[in-house]
DNA sequence: TCCTGACATAGACAAACATCGATGTCCTGC
DNA sequence: GCAGGACATCGATGTTTGTCTATGTCAGGA
């Protein structure tokens, strides 16, 4: 069963990874996300809606330029919004998905040497 | 030589995700460095080298916090060497690690929707 | 030369994962 | 109410991956 619900993005928990160690906790936890992130197709979505005009697409935009059927597509887009990375709006019919702003650059953070500051629009 | 024999290890391809969106290729390459620091064990691993004294450390330094057998860090070292994120030395029967400098800021970069300086200078 | 200690590699195994076809759910128009 | 379309979920399947034990390699000392 798939954790319903999440309470909110791990996306980025913490201080710079290579500032000081992390505990078992925090690195189960950032590694969820980063696994979230770690595949072409996602990648992808990520890309295609962040470019997508106004920012948002729905599935039926995606399945196309992946060359991947529906479900796997559907299911692609369950795990970025389970990680806090993408936003569902369902209106009507479709289902439209948005970048959660800031996120990836909550875990860019994380990945960089040097706390930066998030260009916020 | 190349390092570990490794045809290259874009471990910043390109642009930010965010900005255009990725080919089939270009995802397929960023999701493999992204893939390996997926994992709690390796993201640890960085954390512990960096943190450690000199920013250096040899397998036996690391066992032992992770709670994992030595082939199996042995195992992760060489997964994040290949990836570019470390740089493996040897020295004598002592295999020292250390991070590859602006690998992981390449990484951040990559993620973040704006490019970022560097610091390393 | 042989032994010991540090590390890498090989092989095996179980868990996790990406993908698919089939089916379920929900909204909209007739 | 009924049909159709958009999306989510289910169940199955082949592949990848994390971990272990066993073994190989190599440097340094007795």
């Amino acid at each position: 069963m798939t954790r319903a619900g999440l309470p909110l993005v791990n996306v980025a928990c913490c201080a710079p990874l290579v500032r000081e160690p992390l505990d078992a906790d925090a690195a189960t936890d950032l590694a969820q996300t980063l696994k979230a992130i770690a595949d072409p197709a996602r990648l992808r979505l990520l890309s295609l809606i962040a470019a997508h005009e106004g920012g948002e697409a729905c599935v039926c935009d995606l399945t196309e330029p992946l060359g991947l059927t529906q479900p796997t597509v559907s299911h692609h887009l369950k795990v970025l919004v389970d990680a806090g990375l993408l936003h569902r709006d369902k209106r009507g019919v479709w289902a439209y998905f948005t970048l959660v702003p800031g996120a990836l650059d909550s875990l860019a953070n994380v990945l960089s040497s040097r706390g930066m500051a998030v260009p916020a629009g």
